[in-house]
This record gives C-alpha cells, structure tokens and sequence, in this order.
DNA sequence: GATTAATGCTAAA
DNA sequence: TTAGCCTTAATCT
C-alpha cells in the first residue's frame, strides 16, 4: 500500500508521460463511467500529490481525484516516452513493480486488453494507465478539490514554509498518542503504518506518548526525521529506514532487512536486542521497541 | 479452490 | 468501536 511517497511519485510520473496530452478517459469495469465522460477527450495539464492523495487537472478545470486506499494500484504501458513507468500501488510488493513498462519491442499499437476490474483507464497517443482498487476515485471541480485538501495536514514532502511548525502544533495541542496521531491525516498528511512506527522508533518516542506530553523540540525533530525517511521513499521506490551498514545486500537491504521494527514482532531490536513489540490501535499493526522507545 | 492479510479510510452503530 | 469497502498475492487446504 503506497504511503505518501508513492502517491508523489505518481504524480510525477503522470505528469512525465501525460503532461500537456489529451486523454481518452474511460472504465472497463464501468463503475467509474460517468465520471471518466466529464474527463474524456481533455488534456491533463497537472499531477499534484498532497499526502496519499492524487489530483490530476484537465483543461476544462475538472480535476480526477485517486485515493488508493489498501488496495489500490496504476499500471502504466506505452512506447518509449514511457520506458521507466512503473506500476505504483498495490501491497505486499517490495517496492515498485519493476514490470509496469510493458517493451513491445517499439512497436507500441495501443493499450491492452484490460485485465480484471480496471476502474479507469487512461489513453494517450504515446501510452497508457490503468487503475485498479481504488478507495475514491471521482471527477470533481477545483473548489471540490481545494476543499480535499484543505482537511489534510502539512506534508512532508511538501517543502512549504511554515509546515514544520504547523505539525508541531497540530500534535502538541492534542492528547492522543502519538502512534496514532502521525497516522490521522489531518495532523501529517502521508505518512502510513510503516513510516509510523519506522520514524518513531528513529526517534525513540514511545508511540503510547501523548501528543501534548512531546516537546516542542522532538516534535520537530519527528517532522524533519518524516522528511528525511519519505523523501529517500521517494528516491528508492521503497520504504527502507535502516543504514546501509546493516544490509548484507551489495546495492540495496535484503528482505527483511529495510525496517527496523516494522513486521518484525518477536525479533530482537537492531539496536538494543529487545524484542520487538506487536498490538493494534485503531485496528492497524503497531511495532515498537520497549527498549529504545521510552 | 478457499482463505487471509495488506503501506487505508469512511460511515454507521 | 465495528462493519464495510475493494482488489490482489501469498498462503493455506
């Protein structure tokens, strides 16, 4: 499941293969078809990302709005222009497909047949993407998507001023954990269940700890540590929190090795040798360290 | 072939 | 707090 830094690069891959193209905008599956006939024929002029949420803008001021929830997943395929596409989405893959750029040997004639429930399909002259179980998918006017936006905290992978200081005040004025607080996205827009328990355990905050009870100080510490870990997120295509020094891998982390906590309950800390600990809050896995993390 | 879990969120209870 | 949504890959029988 992508986490704010996979939505980014989405964005940026739309924006590489469709900027300035018209689309043919349609869904085989037919759940989407009224909304892809708002869109169908107009040029995407912009791909944003604010957290885990997609906007793409057309010339008629329309917007095509993509959450992909737990499931959710593009799949992209085209000539040349879209050699290095790759499928971004979808869970339990390590990192991103590597397969999305489907080579026909550079005779490109059009997408394929679609292949199971396929929600929307976009279609330029160069290529195309396909979408797949998606949690929202709507086409919704600029003031529609302003309003999205405007429910989402600051991002960290947004370097707008100001932000760093507005997530510390977002999570200090409040008395929930902190575990749950940098998963609610109207406090940090982007961060998932494994950026969650990664920063706070590079931080070596107790996720049980009220916000209100962090100070200032390890507040901003905990967003620039989130800027710091999505924006490698974003380089690799993959989630890895631990230094090099710990991989036996040559050129990246072995299975198993990108995380600190994160899926491995019942294994002895990196750092201290405690086991690592396992419960759910709000129905999702949290993984920590009760010895480094107090 | 059936079951389960998964980087998420919403709305109802 | 729980049920529901939505799809796929991995893990079972």
């Amino acid at each position: 499941m992508p986490e704010g830094h996979s939505v980014h690069r989405l964005a940026r891959q739309f924006q590489d293969v469709f900027g300035g193209s018209a689309l043919r905008v349609s869904s085989p599956q037919g759940r989407f078809a009224a909304g892809a006939a708002l869109l169908d024929g107009q040029r995407m002029l912009g791909a944003t990302a604010h957290g885990k949420q997609l906007f793409l803008r057309f010339d008629n001021g329309m917007y095509l709005h993509v959450h992909l929830g737990l499931y959710g997943a593009w799949d992209f395929g085209g000539d040349e222009t879209f050699r290095g596409a790759s499928s971004i989405g979808a869970p339990r893959r390590i990192g991103e497909r590597e397969s999305g750029f489907e080579d026909d040997g550079g005779t490109y004639s059009g997408p394929p047949e679609p292949v199971g429930a396929v929600r929307v399909r976009l279609v330029s002259a160069h290529g195309w993407a396909d979408l797949r179980g998606a949690s929202t998918c709507a086409a919704i006017t600029g003031e529609e998507a302003r309003a999205a936006r405007a429910k989402l905290g600051p991002d960290p992978l947004h370097l707008v001023p100001g932000d760093r200081a507005e997530f510390i005040a977002r999570l200090l004025r409040r008395k929930t954990a902190v575990g749950l607080l940098l998963m609610d996205q109207s406090v940090l827009a982007g961060v998932g269940n494994i950026y969650r328990a990664e920063v706070l355990f590079r931080q070596g905050i107790d996720p049980w700890t009220p916000g209100n009870a962090l100070s200032p100080e390890s507040a901003g510490l905990l967003w620039d540590d989130a800027v710091a870990a999505m924006s490698d997120g974003v380089r690799d295509g993959r989630i890895i929190t631990t230094p090099a020094a710990l991989w036996s891998g040559g050129e990246g982390p072995l299975d198993g090795e990108a995380h600190y906590v994160y899926q491995r309950a019942g294994q002895d800390c990196r750092r201290c040798g405690t086991q690592v600990a396992l419960t759910e809050i709000g129905a999702r896995k949290l993984y920590w360290c009760p010895g480094c993390q107090n």
